[in-house]
DNA sequence: CATGAATGAGAGTTCATTCAT
DNA sequence: TATGAATGAACTCTCATTCAT
């Protein structure tokens, strides 16, 4: 330890911070006009630092873009590995306790979630970099094994009805999307409550009944 | 009557062929490339014209883009309505129907709907006049009307769990909005196989199953 | 023949006057100014376009610059091809000969030679697409060898001493660089004459004496 | 004498130290990538000290390119200064030495020369403030000086024909700068031998017996 | 009706240079 | 003395859009 050792740290701490700035900034932005329209001159006002300072701590837009969403995806896996792990809940616990933790993802960051599905299918994916594309894909496929692992325990468990895990473990994540797509859309045109909660409940709910073993 | 009136009503004729002709183009390079990075002159050559003449049937970018949403909006609708306006089915085999409707309306065109559920959320959107937004939100707003409202015949046929029908119509969105992106997704990846329409018919069967009234 | 056809030819030249312009405004920045200094700004200005018109006609700047150079070195394969192809001269006349040939290629575009001269070892190559690079060095081999042919017949003809004539050749090329560039650069300080033509003269001279069979 | 004196000294050195230090950096990154694409940013770090503390030794990136030069210049005037004084070698074979001169002087800085002998005509030397421009070609005019002289001297001797000797000297120039470009531009196709010596060896040969009185 | 030619406005990115520490 | 961080000013290139013909 010393003088120099803490400098360090301190510059790391000090290159930490801009970074974090920046996603910040980068996200209210896209967020707010969409990944093509936020340019880099946006984000650096929204920063309060100049277009090239952003090259300092980012190489370009795109990897400023994938940075953000994979950094989601990461915290998203954990979450959902997390739940799959647990032995104390049961399967049908598990998928119950689901409604709290897809919200808890939501609610983590919603700005990149929408960013993250809309990402799921189209434009903005073919720009990215080859090796970017597959790190998100790998994250999201880790996502969904984790989601099967918990219908294929319920199977085992005799308490869900013989459906393909992989299978609900994707009707998970369809809602998911659907639902957070949809009821930000209709935030788009009026932004005064947040259904999402409720409309998740209902939904998981709904499957919860639809393939319960009879 | 007359050759001026026959002129004209060639005239418009034409109009449209060509219409369609670049609405074709449009449909296939937001596709392949998305919408931002589709251009003007890409159209233009897909369509077998030059720039210029795009802007001879549509304002802009953005209202080619919207023209071809509205278009699709409408078809949706129709079919929704006309599922829902049917006066031989339960509830129960309407729900069953719906399987075949939604993929049919996939099938339709994939594209635009595809498209079309990006917008829902984000980037496009807010380049859009709000004229054109209002126009293609009324559209959705109908169709989800006919959705809750063959979810509404079921509750009153007492098969149905009481359930808020305009929920159930959002559930109904919200799978058919996460399977098309999701199954896309999987099909950017690997190509070969179409899996929606077995997804759609799982999750609408976990669905019925789900709300049945007991 | 007809009206579509005399449209297309008077397009055709359009666009080739167009072009030339953009290369002659080019070629007077590059020399002024250099190659990384002129810009596209620049020369557009030079040429009375907008930046964007020269896209229409050139790829970008390095297809500018190449296709300045390669025009050039295509002329002047053809001049030393037509030098060794000669029937009637002796190689001795030929060597004569090349010192109005060398002369005739430097008046024919001394900007373009004296850049071409630069980018023959450095800086400005590296920019440039493999691709170009082959086909400028393919075309500077050509030259090269119809040089060398020259001094063959010199040689097969007993009237030259038994050197390598590809050394030989190499030789005419390095006095033609070194007199170009270094009497341009005396000319960018005293820009009143043009030595040139007694630099080539005496050179030939003297390396014609230095390699004639006693 | 004293501490203060002591200090200075050695304040001295170490700037002579360092100033070297990126000088030899620089000569480094400009051969390889040439002036203007290398950043000072990479001769900093090939120096091994931050993009600042460059401008602590040079004024700005024009200065050190032209410190580069001079740097060299100074040599070679020398070297030609040097054989020019010779009170031992005939002309004769002062010229015959000047072929080991010359590539001593190749072997000296090959890196520098070529970058000395393309600022000669364009490009770079349009940037250099007029000061430092001057400074060149003062030291150029110095290394010509000599060479003519000794061809003065081989005149005066009766042993080279009557030609205007500061011509002769410009020859070797010419020669000089045509054979070290060309043969660059050689080994940046095929970088794997060195032809430099012998093309000079044939080059000045061959001028010696053009030039030798009968 | 159709278009070739042109462009204004702006995008992302780079880099020589400065300055507080 | 040395530097990390920051930036202003440019640069190349793109594209939706217009207009004379």
């Amino acid at each position: 330890m010393g003088i120099a050792e803490r400098r360090e740290r301190e510059k790391d701490i000090q290159q930490k911070i801009r970074r974090k700035q920046i996603l910040d900034a980068a996200k209210r932005l896209f967020y707010t006009k969409g990944f093509s329209a936020a340019t880099i001159e946006d984000i650096a006002q929204e920063a309060e630092l100049s277009p090239a300072a952003i090259y300092l701590y980012f190489k370009n837009k795109d990897d400023l873009y994938a940075s953000l969403n994979l950094q989601f995806l990461e915290y998203m896996a954990e979450r959902f590995e997390g739940l799959y792990r647990d032995t104390v809940l049961s399967a049908e616990e598990k998928l119950d306790a689901l409604k709290d933790v897809l919200y808890d993802i939501f609610k983590f960051d919603p700005i990149i979630l929408i960013n993250l599905f809309h990402l799921q299918a189209s434009d903005g994916l073919k720009k990215l970099s080859p090796e970017r594309t597959s790190q998100i894909n790998k994250m999201g496929a880790k996502c969904l094994r984790s989601l099967s692992k918990i219908f294929n325990q319920g199977i085992e468990e005799g308490r869900f009805v013989k459906h393909n895990p992989i299978a609900l473990g994707d009707m998970i994540w369809i809602i998911f999307t659907g639902a957070v797509l949809w009821e930000e859309s209709k935030r788009m045109i009026n932004p005064r409550k947040d259904y999402l909660k409720q409309t998740l409940d209902l939904a998981i709910e709904i499957m919860g009944r639809g393939i319960k073993a009879t």
